[in-house]
DNA sequence: TGTGTCAACCAGAGCT
DNA sequence: AGCTCTGGTTGACACA
């Protein structure tokens, strides 16, 4: 074990039974945590029998490895959750630009309605499949599937990005609409986002059942 | 000298 | 009761 700075000499003893001074000292060996990082990688769980074995093995206290563990597993669920947040970010710049598709679309079929309208009350009553036809010559009879030409012949690709919003089919997009907006409005707070996405969370662990059921693969 | 990292510790909770 | 866990903290050390 090596170790530097601490050569006073103090004799009295900690709970471990360890001089003072060597309760804080510095690292273990290269060795050390090359071999603890091996056994956790197996299981960052650590019972009676493994626990004994390592601190034989290492020529360390069982409590020492015991600690080692706790302090490994603390540092490898922050970690997760720093790779938790970071994905939930791009989750959230992926939303956004949807929804901004969303919006574009959305003023480009008001528009379309509002033109239809002006017509429609200064000349004679307009066959509305026909005339949206006559705007749009590849389009079907059926209005959602016209809708649905039309969110193609703009840039809105409904299964490009976000699982989330695969589901959503055009002519449901209306209703969809005011949920997006509800979150888009809650943008400036992430935890409302977290919320929306706490149902989608259940693989943070790698392992079922939460963090008791490790084992990692 | 400020900051980050890490071993060790503590308190409180849960499990057997 | 004894053990282990998590979450938080402390103190020593390394480094820019």
């Amino acid at each position: 074990m090596s170790f530097s700075g601490m050569d006073n000499g103090m004799d009295e003893l900690s709970d471990d039974g360890m001089p003072a001074w060597e309760t804080k000292r510095r690292s273990l060996s290269k060795e050390q945590v090359r071999t603890l990082e091996k056994s956790f990688e197996q299981g960052n769980k650590l019972d009676p029998e493994k626990k004994m074995q390592l601190a034989m093995v290492l020529g360390l206290q069982p409590r020492q490895v015991a600690i080692w563990f706790q302090n490994r597993r603390a540092r490898w669920k922050t970690k997760q959750l720093e790779k938790d947040y970071d994905g939930l970010r791009g989750q959230l710049e992926a939303i956004k630009s949807e929804n901004e598709a969303l919006r574009a679309h959305n003023e480009k079929l008001q528009a379309e309605i509002l033109a239809l309208k002006g017509r429609d009350s200064t000349s004679e009553p307009i066959n509305l499949n026909k005339e949206t036809e006559a705007s749009c010559s590849n389009r079907s009879e059926n209005s959602s599937e016209r809708t649905s030409m039309a969110m193609e012949s703009s840039s809105f690709h409904p299964h490009r990005g976000l699982a989330l919003f695969a589901s959503v089919r055009p002519a449901e997009m209306e209703m969809h609409c005011p949920k997006i907006e509800h979150c888009i409005a809650a943008e400036g707070s992430f935890s409302n986002l977290l919320c929306s996405l706490e149902d989608h969370a259940s693989t943070f662990w790698p392992w079922p059942d939460g963090p008791d059921q490790q084992s990692f693969h």
